[in-house]
DNA sequence: GTCTATAATCTGATAGAC
DNA sequence: GTCTATCAGATTATAGAC
């Protein structure tokens, strides 16, 4: 009976540390990553800033439960690029491994557009004095090895083409969301830039229409 | 008479004005963009606080002529990339445009990794709330339209050609700021990238040697 | 679990003496 | 032209009542 109650609690204890990193997340978003308050934050749960270190014992212990978050939802997003591939492979003119370059830089640069703020936690580094815990730092180091392993998989054996389409990707994401918020400048060069990389990279895959690229499906 | 002292005050209301934004800058690079504030300012060139006031009338005014101050010394820098170009020229197997590339690729990422706050500053555009004046940003403007024409001098024509680049070039910056500062891990692939756009939006440039892509010279 | 109260310190910016 | 003094807040974080 004991046991019971000590996981209820616990389990509210976990709503409430979630719904606070939320409401980060909605500050952050409104008025800048450095400019969350533990005042604004308890406020937007129905708190006072000193019942928030009841659940987070300091402000960059909240910052790490954000970017910990960040890249959880990171890896569950890039999982799914492999269905999108599969519906894109219809297309007619393109390789599997075509389309799937495609449909990887797509799903990249869709989920750094669509929250910014987040994208600038998880990959630009920039809020001044916040370190990740090593914990979650394990889940960036995660994210980059199953990024490894999708070019495993397509037959991409080069050992700088992740460093090189990274770079790339990042960069035509950076410039969206810094110079053409909203708009599509850069998001209609994607097609074209796998498309390069991948001519780059593995040549053979471009024309090669029989090459066991979607081993994984 | 008169005049020579008012020109004198000119020039050392100037000297001070450039005094205040060095100081802003060595702070900026010691404790993040964000963390300048108007007290250590006055301290570092030996002045209170309000006395900054005389010189700047706001903390955005000092933010702004950082911004000014970052893209004169861009333009200046990147002016120079066409000498690189010549010296790089006398390689073997590398035509005048792979070498003028590759040189440009080079001088852009020495700039950025030179001075990372600096790269934020004018590239990252993550400093909450701040927004560079009218004045500011036509230098912007202007060292976009400086490598458009750069471009032009090549012969290349292809209108994504700017953007492309300019994605991969702050994209492989980018990644060696924040994953690994000091070292050489995206720096080692700057002679690929370069190869590969100039493929992507010039191919012939890369085996035509008679090209004339010095014309500027 | 949440509160009030508060410590201790920082912030940008201004008034007015000298 | 620079200062002191100060306004009017903000900040993170803690102590201790309820």
């Amino acid at each position: 009976m004991t046991e019971t109650v000590v996981d209820r609690r616990t389990l509210r204890r976990e709503e409430t540390r979630a719904e606070i990193v939320a409401a980060a997340w909605d500050l952050a978003r409104e008025h800048g990553l450095a400019a969350i308050s533990m005042r604004d934050l308890g406020a937007r749960v129905g708190m006072r800033a000193p019942s928030v270190y009841t659940y987070f014992e300091s402000k960059d212990a909240i910052y790490d439960a954000m970017f910990r978050q960040g890249y959880e939802q990171f890896l569950e997003w890039m999982a799914d690029a492999a269905a999108d591939a599969r519906d894109a492979d219809a297309r007619v003119g393109v390789t599997p491994a075509l389309a799937r370059a495609r449909a990887h830089a797509h799903r990249f640069f869709a989920f750094c557009t669509a929250d910014p703020v987040r994208y600038q936690l998880l990959f630009l580094r920039t809020l001044p004095g916040f370190e990740p815990s090593a914990q979650s730092y394990a889940l960036a180091v995660r994210a980059l090895e199953q990024g490894a392993d999708e070019y495993a998989a397509m037959g991409i054996t080069d050992p700088d083409a992740l460093d090189l389409s990274t770079a790339l990707l990042t960069g035509l994401t950076s410039q969206q969301i810094a110079n053409d918020p909203g708009g599509d400048r850069w998001e209609r060069l994607l097609d074209r830039a796998a498309e390069m990389l991948l001519r780059e990279l593995a040549p053979d895959l471009l024309t090669d229409r029989d090459h066991p690229t979607m081993r994984r499906t």
